[in-house]
DNA sequence: CTTTGTATGATAGCAATACTATTATTCAAG
DNA sequence: CTTGAATAATAGTATTGCTATCATACAAAG
């Protein structure tokens, strides 16, 4: 994997691009990890200033509040896994091959032990990403962010993953919908299998079972006879 | 539906039980009203009792803060929901009639317009459940919280639907997983409907579509031949 | 009919959070 | 050498989250 890969992002949920200096990367970094130590509700910029030696006036000149930052971190998410998976995917012809192995990659974006982008510890992003991500659109502003971009990197993703979908049942009537339910569940069967052991089957660490689980799902919905005949109700 | 059903939940998210009392029975309806207009973020019991007109103390002597109101509020909404499913589902001898029937009920829990408890606007309630539920485990305090029981009635709503899940193909590996994944999918695809729509397929407020991707999902997967034989991979 | 306890209201206050503003310093490009 | 951009230092304000104290009202127990 290259190091000088540059994510960069269709929208501006941030005042100064962070990427552009020193102390917006540095920022980045260790909001990463003060997020993954602290969660979303007890993180402020006030503490993050502390940890990287800088103030809290010059955090708020990269990003309005810190609402703002995590929807910038969960959109390079997005971006950075649709590069990965695109990646690794390109030269396998066949479709439901290449779907299978998308699943794979999204569910093991955690393990990923070959950093995308040197000052960026992706491991840790997921596991903020998996337990912080859906505060970002479940707020009441997410109509007028969802018209100032800031979701369409997971709105890429998802289709490019829909129109996957569609290459191996034409017939199928909700792939978005089935595609954006499998990446939610794949982050929610690693925080269940973590926290919430009786509501999930799969077991924490093990990656295999999710996705297995999730292959299942996708390839049992996109074969299923009744599903390329939608009128007919199971 | 009758007008005496009492739903008790198997924990203590609250201090004093707000069933018990007037003014506590004021801070349920209330502050399901006033989460749904602000959303869990803005919403401060200071602005509750303001609306209730009492004080932001009394309110303390229910609930500790707004994030275990919220916790108490999506409890009772699962322990309702399981009620309504029994309720809708117990006469009905083939499992298959009975899964269908229940994810009608999940999915049209909004639409209810025959209130259970006087005092609780159950379609408002599913609004707020649907749009801020995820904020209840996704904090530092998840594992304490589960070890003192305030995923209970989640964790036995999921259940009951997974024996059911086993009725119809006892062979299946994962039906705690499909089950969870498939209540989470019920609220996620109704807020993109609404917000997001290019991350799913149904239409706001096609309640009937919602349905059908569901049921297609469940009865696909555990009709699927090689979901009954888990070792084999898609 | 008093006493006692329980629930609520009224008011105050405090530490932390979420910002904004002002000025000073650094440092690199013109 | 000057200018301008970025950052640091400091201060300050409104709101939030929560606790404490005291007064009142009212119902049950003696």
């Amino acid at each position: 994997m290259a190091a000088n890969i540059h994510i960069s992002l269709k929208h501006q949920s941030y005042l100064r691009d962070p990427e552009s200096t020193e102390l917006g990367k540095t920022i980045i970094a260790q909001s990463i990890n003060l997020l993954d130590e602290l969660g979303f509700e007890d993180f402020t910029f006030r503490k993050l200033a502390a940890a990287i030696g800088s103030t809290e006036a010059s955090v708020y000149r990269y990003f309005e509040n810190k609402h703002k930052l995590l929807a910038y971190l969960v959109s390079w998410y997005w971006a950075w896994l649709d590069y990965l998976v695109t990646f690794q995917t390109h030269n396998i012809p066949d479709p439901r091959e290449r779907m299978s192995r998308a699943i794979e990659v999204i569910v093991k974006a955690g393990q990923n032990d070959d950093p995308t982008i040197v000052y960026i510890d992706e491991r840790v992003l997921h596991r903020v990403v998996v337990a912080e991500s859906a505060k970002v659109h479940h707020t009441k502003e997410v109509d007028a962010e969802n018209k100032a971009g800031y979701f369409l990197e997971l709105k890429h993703f998802c289709h490019s993953l829909a129109l996957l979908i569609l290459e191996i049942n034409p017939a199928y009537s909700y792939p978005h919908a089935l595609v954006s339910t499998m990446l939610e569940a794949a982050h929610q069967q690693l925080f269940y299998a973590q926290h919430l052991p009786s509501l999930t089957d799969v077991k924490a660490d093990r990656y295999n079972e999710t996705a297995d689980f999730l292959k299942h799902i996708v390839f049992a919905v996109v074969d299923s006879k009744k599903h390329a005949n939608p009128e007919q109700n199971g």
